[in-house]
DNA sequence: ACAATAACCGAAAAAAGATTCGGTAAGCAT
DNA sequence: ATGCTTACCGAATCTTTTTTCGGTTATTGT
């Protein structure tokens, strides 16, 4: 896990939250554990968008500070699967409240950025 | 304002909100004018780990995007004020929401990172 | 005249973050 | 044996964001 040059202020509450939850698929990560696709191959199924090595390095950084906890059999076909601890339920309703903030502003932000994106053209 | 190669998904509600105050100092200039430190050498100061240039380029986004407004008169020295909109207002509830949260875990947190980095010297 | 201040901008450079690509190991099916 | 899948990792590359730096304009105080 790479370590920032900038060093960053952890007595900064948002800070501290950011840094458990604000990366690009982090919320999308977490939603899709809560929802029960919890195997790195089915995340990668259910989030199309993201590649599966930042939802491998994604899911590390979520295992590290706690927020989900693996469970992994050795064997074959290597089942590994990821769940929620109580630290990562404890986000779960930031998440929802951030997700109803932004659908219910979306057609108006969504308005805005298609007059910068004509204005640059 | 710098316009993305890859496309974002606004349709998912968490992209838009971190859109709106998901920079890395956008939360505290929001917290900064709900105090009413309202002017941009004042936020300067205010928050002394941000250089003078991204506060800049930060309002200059929460106003495009209509979290913020401005009320500048004309003359001197220059008296730019700028304010919550409602829009701005509410996200307030939110910021609050992961300020607590972070706060409540951030001993944790800091307790992992130090980890990570005697780890990695 | 000259320094100081406020607001603001452009552009280069640095840092951080995400993506792509190629690889490992292990077992199953053909 | 060959190809398939699962989980995972390192490194190079690209994208995005932040920082640094040097400007502009206009006005006030000395």
């Amino acid at each position: 896990m790479y370590t920032k040059k900038i060093e960053e202020d952890l007595d900064c509450g948002i800070r501290v939250a950011a840094k458990m939850f604000g990366g690009k698929w982090k919320c999308c990560i977490l939603d899709a554990i809560n929802r029960g696709i919890n195997r790195p191959a089915d995340i990668g199924r259910y989030i199309t968008d993201a590649s599966a090595r930042v939802i491998e390095m994604q899911l590390a950084e979520l295992l590290f500070f706690g927020a989900i906890e693996k469970c992994a059999e050795e064997g074959f076909p290597k089942r590994t699967e990821y769940r929620l601890t109580s630290l990562g339920e404890s986000i779960l309703p930031i998440l929802e409240q951030m997700d109803r903030w932004g659908l219910t502003h979306s057609e108006f932000i969504k308005e805005r950025q298609r007059e910068l994106e004509s204005a640059e053209l």
